[in-house]
DNA sequence: TAAGATAATGGCATGATGCCACTAACACTC
DNA sequence: GAGTGTTAGTGGCATCATGCCATTATCTTA
């Protein structure tokens, strides 16, 4: 039945949009770049007549997002780190805006919009624990997306992402936000070949890199079966560095 | 005073942000760059207690833009193209989102969002006419911004915008997108020297377009005073075309 | 016919990249 | 302890798109 509340001030009384946030956060798990996503709740068995509307797509995988909360959230890039936060206990990661999609298809409710970021976290261990632990996983990306059917236009959000991603990691350090805080050489660029999906040139890559000043030497060495290597770590955290070339495609 | 209407399902009867699309036009008008902007509504004499929260910033100048209708617009790039042909009449520019801001500062009225669009026009002839035709104006850019005080947070989406077209034509063929269907090589170097406000050498500008297929000969030569030019086309209007590197940059 | 201006092209230098070969340093095996 | 295998790390040449500069071409006007 139809709900009385506080009206609009004048001139405002018109149907709005839904307004949410969705996060892509990707991290480096099993050396495969893998994105978090979250079980959506399954169909009540009870499912009365307008459930289907009131909650879609129950028990798919989605992107973790959500309403945006006008009396709690100060602004969009606050609610997107609140959701991060929420799922993986990180703080202060790299978080970027994809875009903004919105259209009176894409939520079965009804007109809705969204406001996508993607995240890129170190070093992920395991999920935070909570009421809804369970149903948050990593998903390998393969190609543009994950092997499951997602959510809403999740994928076209997802596939979107990915491309920001790749696209940005041909010509920026952005990839070292996947590592943890020391690293050899040889683990950066494998950082970036699990990202790009391709080999790259060890001599080259390690001269874009220190050219850059990208990084500098860090206490210790990596040891292990094989000769030990210098650690390093970024000399700025807080912003990415831009090489002065992308790198050379082979192909496309 | 507090109004009734019809709810939204159940679940779903919270406080939405309002959303709004606006559109950053950028032209080439008397040799500048500029960008068109409206003039929002004078304050009436006769304001009320609340008129200020209801209509802010009158008088000031703002990017074109406005709410979206939910029962109007299918999708949020339709609702910019709108106000676009609103505004220019011209209905198949180059479009691209720039991003999306919301807060519950950004708007005196309450928590907004908005979706910010750029588009490149072509040759703009005189603005469209009609009711509020007097109320819109083309601004040089100036740096980042204009010269006027723009209202809401609109110098910051400026910025963005301003900052998005010059660092794309960088690297691909987006400044094209100003300029009339046939033109020369010096008037399309030219275009690009408007826009990044910096000369380019004529020989490598000109091997980096050739070299990239960008444009074919078209019929007749520019006549004029000095040695004729040949007058040239893109191939594809469709979509720009992205340099294999960016220009290089002498300072910063 | 000369001057002046823009159109158009060609050649060399530059700089970051791709590619390949080589040396260095460790553990492990025999 | 010498040899082997594997990874760490460096150096040199080739490539390619760019910056820079010079030169030629073609028109109008005086």
């Amino acid at each position: 039945m139809p709900t009385t509340r506080p009206g609009p001030p004048p001139g405002l009384d018109f149907d709005r949009p839904f307004t949410t946030v969705d996060v892509a956060i990707f991290g480096i798990v099993d050396d495969m770049l893998q994105v978090l996503l979250v079980q959506r709740a399954p169909k009540p068995p009870n499912a009365s007549a307008h459930a289907a509307a009131a909650e879609p797509f129950p028990g798919r995988w989605a992107l973790p997002g959500g309403f945006v909360d006008v009396h709690r959230d100060r602004d969009l890039q606050g609610c997107a780190l609140l959701k991060l936060r929420e799922k993986t206990g990180v703080r202060s990661p790299y978080v970027e805006q994809v875009g903004s999609w919105g259209s009176r298809d894409r939520d079965p409710r009804g007109w809705s919009t969204t406001h996508l970021y993607f995240a890129l976290i170190a070093d992920p261990g395991p999920l935070k624990a909570g009421a809804n632990a369970a149903d948050a996983r990593w998903f390998p990306v393969r190609g543009d997306g994950v092997a499951v059917s997602l959510a809403f236009d999740h994928a076209a959000l997802l596939a979107a992402a990915v491309e920001r991603l790749r696209g940005k990691v041909e010509y920026t350090s952005l990839a070292a936000y996947l590592l943890p805080e020391t690293f050899t050489l040889s683990e950066l660029q494998h950082g970036f070949e699990i990202v790009l999906g391709r080999a790259l040139e060890k001599s080259a890559f390690r001269r874009r890199v220190k050219d850059a000043g990208l990084v500098e030497e860090a206490q210790g060495m990596r040891t292990g079966a094989m000769r030990p290597a210098q650690l390093y770590r970024l000399v700025r955290r807080d912003a990415p560095v831009f090489f002065p070339r992308p790198l050379e495609r082979r192909d496309d």
